[in-house]
DNA sequence: TATTGTTATACTCTATAACTATA
DNA sequence: TATAGTTATAGAGTATAACAATA
């Protein structure tokens, strides 16, 4: 507008977060997961219950604390997110290896709705990977694996 | 256990989210944020606090709006943050250009903070980076820029 | 005494809209 | 009428602690 704009300087280092893993990384999750609650908003979804039932359906039997372990939460989390699951008649609780223990299941209709959202979520993922070469779309799921590895399979020595 | 483990399958593919950028960046972004919030805890700083006083003081005079949106927020998100940040003395609004705008300015004593928490965040991006490749860690940034171009340097046609 | 699922609670983050002052 | 900063409000996400039932 006028000579004031010249006080503000040129864009150069702005200190202990400039070009940093951690920065980039928290920018890159606010804009996919903003696109992904986009994505599956329309369907009635959001991020945290497409995984909850994603988990559930590849792993018939889990129990809720495995569950929440797998998605990097506390046990605690896991409840509300299934009450609103099995609210939906998406999955069931049924009884689990022990009387204290619950065994997670998709329902038939939880498996559709899977199958409906798969392609929601490869455009979404289409989407976000737009501004890569398909050399580099490849190489950041395994660099972000080796950076968080994926503790879902975690099956301890138990 | 006993024989009832066989029920769970073995870990393959579970679904929408299997191998994703999308869920590779979430995993990533929670295992950084919790890092970074307990690094950042015993000196008095949250993630946010710390990106907006190092955009203030790389930025002398960048208004409250544009700080926002330079943190990937709108415009109301900056006013809390800019009160806890004047309230402890580490940053001013001084008079903008306009009599309705706001010049943000680090003080001398938000500069030394800055000086005192370079090392910490130095050490948390060793931590998380520790997994990874010298080569991989210089990667990462370059493709995560790629995939969520940091707008702070945003000077619109203006 | 430890573990599982759940509930209660509080706190943070975030988005939206409304309000005031200025342009 | 539009813009800048702020305030108010509400909602979602998360963590902690506490509870009851079972091992």
């Amino acid at each position: 507008m006028n000579d004031l704009d010249d006080e503000i300087p040129e864009p150069a280092d702005f200190g202990p977060l400039s070009g940093t893993v951690s920065y980039g990384i928290k920018r890159a999750y606010l804009r996919v997961i903003r696109d992904l609650e986009a994505s599956l908003s329309p369907l009635g979804f959001t991020p945290p219950l497409l995984a909850a039932l994603s988990i559930v359906a590849a792993t018939p039997g889990i129990a809720p604390a495995r569950l929440a372990a797998a998605m990097g939460h506390g046990r605690s989390r896991a409840a509300p997110l299934l009450d609103h699951l099995e609210g939906q008649g998406l999955l069931e609780r049924r009884a689990g290896p022990d009387r204290r223990s619950i065994g997670l299941h998709a329902t038939a209709q939880g498996r559709t709705a899977l199958r409906r959202l798969k392609p929601v979520v490869a455009e979404h993922e289409a989407r976000i990977t737009a501004s890569l070469s398909p050399a580099e779309a490849g190489a950041l799921p395994v660099l972000l694996e080796r950076l968080a590895p994926d503790n879902w399979a975690g099956r301890e020595s138990s």
